[in-house]
DNA sequence: TTCGTTACTGAATCTGGAC
DNA sequence: CGTCCAGATTCAGTAACGA
C-alpha cells in the first residue's frame, strides 16, 4: 500500500530510496535536520512541526551559571540565544520547504516565545501563509502570580509552499464537521489530559504532549487519505497515531529514545480507521459538463426552449449548444446573466426544460447525465 | 492638570519641553516617526500602536452575491518587500523603546501579514513579551470564496520595555471584570460598527477603525488613571477617545489630514469619565460545540451509527464527522433534513446514538463535552 | 408603532482547468 | 507561461423600508 504513493515521484540514488521506504510508517531515531536531509526533494503532503520552544530557556536550564562566571553582559547572550534559535529554525524549515511538495502544506504551532521568529523566517523562507489559527484551550494552567494575563492559548501558522501554490483544504468537509459554518481561526480544544496523556510512573513523559483533536483537524482539514505526514519533532507521536487512524502514511522523526519507544508503543495499539469511513465525497469537484453534452446525449433537445426560474423568459437551443434570447446569442451562463442584468451567472443554476409540463433544472440533468455515464462506465444497470 | 505628568521627567531643552506639552491631550500631525523623534526619552506610560498591516491584496474580491468587497486599498498600507516592511517596523518601534517609561508597556495589534515580522523585531529590540492576546471577533467577514479557514482573530502584543521592568497591570481588576476568574489570553469583542463606526456621507471614514471595547479593555488593564497613552498611529483616535474617557492623558500621532480633523471632532465630543467604570459589555465566549468536536474527543466514534427518533433511520458516522446515509454525505443537518423531506432541519434535535441498547440524544453528548471542558476552568469537579 | 423583509457591509494576502 | 471563461462561493449584525 505504501509503495502506491512512491509512484511518479522523483527520486535520487537507490539508498536514498530505501531510507525513504524505511521511513514512511515509522518513527525514525535521530537529529530532524540531519533525517530530512535523506528526504527527497517534493515527497511530502503535510508536515506538522511542534519545534522547541526557546534555546535561551534551555542554556539556562542545563547551564545556569554560566553568564555569571563569564561576566558575559546579558544582551549580547540574549542576542547570541535569538541567533541561535533563528539558525536552527532556519535550517529546519528550509529542509521543510523543499521536501514539501507542490500541493503540500505546512503546520508550526508555537507560543509567544518563539512563533513570531518563527513566522517571520517562514514568511522569509517563501513560504505563503494561509491561516494563523489559534488553539484555545478550555481548562489551561492559571497564571499562578498574578502578573500576566492568562496564556490560554497557542498559536499554529498554516502555510502553503509557495504563493501560487494549489493546495488541499476540505472547505466543504470542515463546513459540514462545524453545523454548516465555515471552519474558523479559532479552535477550542481541552489540552491532553486524562488516558490520552502518557505517564511512567505517574509523571508525564513528555511535558508539552498535544491533544489528539488537534492534530485530528488539522489532518482531516488540510490532506487526503493516503497522503504522507511528516513530523519532524515526533515527541511522544501524537501526529503519527493520529494519521494513522485516518488512513495516512506519515514518517516521524525524533531525538530522545525514551519518546521514540513511546511513539512506537502507542502506533502498536493504534488502528486505522476502515476505507470506508475515510471517504470524504464531498470533496469530490463534480467533472465539468460543457452544455452541449445535454444536447449532444439527448438529454436536451435543439429547437426546445429553456425557461427561467419563474417561467417567465425562455431562450431558444440551437444546435450548437447555445442559446437564442430575442436578438441576443450566447452560452446558458451569458444568456442568464444578461437576463439577471449581472456581470455574470452561473446558467446551470438559472435554467429549467419543460417535462410533463413541470419545470425540470437542467443542473438536474447534468447530475442525471454523469450519474448515467459512471453508470455506463462501471457496468452498472 | 497635564504639568502633573512632567515632574520628574528628564527633558532636553526648553524646545522639546514645549513640544511635549503641546502634544499632550492633542493629536498631531505628522510622520509617526518624525513626531515620536521629538518626544523625550522615558516619557510616556503606555503605547497602543495599530501600524498598517502590509496586507498585500492584489485583486477585487466579490461576494457570493456579486457586491464588491470594500477592503484596504489606501497607499499608507502599501510597502515595496518585506525588507521596507521591517525597516519602518524598526524604526517606528525603536522611537518607542527611547520613549517608553521603565515602567510602560507597549501593544501592538496585527495579523499573520505582519505580526509576526513585528513581534521578532520587538524581541530583537529587547522588548520583554509578556502576553500575546488574541481579539477574536464575534462577527468577522466570511472567507466568500471557501478557500481557507476564516479569518476570525487578530494579534495583540503586549510587551514590556525590558525584561527586568516593573510594569502596571491591574490583575484584581480585571478578574473583578471577568466573573472573578482571572483574564486569560482570547477576547470576545465584536468589530467596529453600528453608530461607533464614523462615516462620511454614509461611507467608513478610516477602512480599520478599532472598537471602543478593545482600547477600554486594554487601558483598565495596563495603565493608572493620570498616566499618558500614545498612539502613533491613532486613526481616527479610539484610543485617544477612551483614554480621555479613562481619565488617562494621551498623545496621538496621525499622518492623514482627514483622520486628524475626526479624531479632534470625537475628542471635543468626549467626556472624562475619570475612575468611573465604564459599562463595556465583556463578551462571552460561544459556548458552541460544533458536531465535529464530538469525534474528536470520542464521544461519538466514526464507524457508529446514529439513529433517527423512531430508530427507523440510521446514518454512518465517517471519521471527517461528516454522515454517510443511503447513497448522500452531509452533516448533521443536511443529512436529517433530507430524511424529514425539509428545507432545513436541527440535527442537534434529531440523532441519537446507541448506549447501552438505549437512544441518547446526541445534543446530551454535547451538553456533557461541554461541561467535561470547561469543568477545570470554572474550578467545578 | 411594531414587525417582518430586504439590503448592505466588515484588516481578505479568497478559483481553477482547458487551451 | 498567459489567457479565457465556466462556475462555485458568505456570517453576523445593522439599517432602511414597507405593511
Amino acid at each position: 500500500m505504501h509503495l502506491r504513493h512512491m509512484s511518479g515521484r522523483m527520486i535520487g540514488d537507490q539508498k536514498t530510496v530505501l531510507k525513504f521506504e524505511t521511513m514512511l510508517n515509522n518513527v525514525i531515531s535521530g537529529d530532524s535536520i540531519e533525517i530530512m536531509k535523506q528526504i527527497p526533494d517534493n515527497s511530502v503532503d503535510l508536515i506538522f512541526a511542534d519545534p522547541p520552544y526557546n534555546l535561551q530557556l534551555e542554556n539556562e536550564l542545563y547551564r545556569p551559571n554560566e553568564t555569571k562566571v563569564n561576566g558575559v553582559s546579558e544582551d549580547w547572550d540574549k542576542f547570541r540565544s535569538f541567533q541561535d534559535y533563528d539558525d536552527f529554525t532556519l535550517n529546519w524549515l528550509s529542509q521543510c520547504k523543499r521536501i514539501l511538495k507542490e500541493s503540500g502544506t505546512i503546520w508550526v504551532i508555537g507560543t509567544y516565545h518563539n512563533i513570531f521568529r518563527v513566522g517571520k523566517i517562514m514568511q522569509d523562507l517563501g513560504f505563503w501563509i494561509l491561516n494563523d489559527i489559534v488553539w484555545i484551550k478550555t481548562n489551561p494552567m492559571p497564571n499562578f502570580k498574578g502578573t500576566r494575563f492568562n496564556n490560554a492559548h497557542e498559536t499554529l501558522i498554516w502555510a502553503s509552499k509557495d504563493k501560487e501554490s494549489k493546495y488541499t483544504f476540505n472547505y466543504k468537509t470542515m463546513k459540514a464537521y462545524n453545523d454548516d459554518l465555515q471552519m474558523r481561526s479559532d479552535w477550542y480544544i481541552p489540552i491532553c489530559q486524562g488516558d490520552e496523556r502518557i505517564k511512567i510512573n505517574g509523571q508525564k513523559l513528555h511535558p508539552t504532549q498535544k491533544p489528539e483533536a488537534l492534530l485530528y483537524r488539522i489532518i482531516t482539514a488540510t490532506s487526503k487519505p493516503g497522503d504522507i505526514v511528516l513530523d519532524p519533532f515526533a515527541g511522544t507521536g501524537t501526529t503519527l497515531v493520529v494519521a494513522k487512524k485516518l488512513g495516512r502514511s506519515f514518517i516521524g522523526i525524533e531525538k530522545e529514545p525514551l519518546y521514540v519507544d513511546a511513539c512506537r508503543e502507542r502506533l502498536k495499539n493504534t488502528a486505522s480507521y476502515q476505507q470506508k469511513l475515510l471517504d470524504y465525497p464531498l470533496e469530490i469537484r463534480p467533472k465539468r459538463v460543457p452544455f452541449g453534452s445535454l444536447i449532444e446525449n439527448g438529454y436536451v433537445k435543439a429547437g426546445e426552449y429553456l425557461y427561467s426560474p419563474d417561467g417567465e423568459a425562455r431562450a431558444l437551443v440551437l444546435a450548437n449548444g447555445t442559446l437564442s434570447y430575442e436578438d441576443k446569442y450566447g452560452s446558458i451562463h451569458k444568456i442568464s446573466a444578461m437576463i439577471l442584468n449581472k456581470p455574470a451567472n452561473n446558467g446551470w443554476a438559472f435554467w429549467y426544460v419543460k417535462r410533463d409540463g413541470k419545470l425540470v433544472s437542467i443542473n438536474d440533468l447534468r447530475q442525471k447525465l454523469l450519474k448515467d455515464q459512471y453508470a455506463n462506465h462501471h457496468g452498472i444497470q
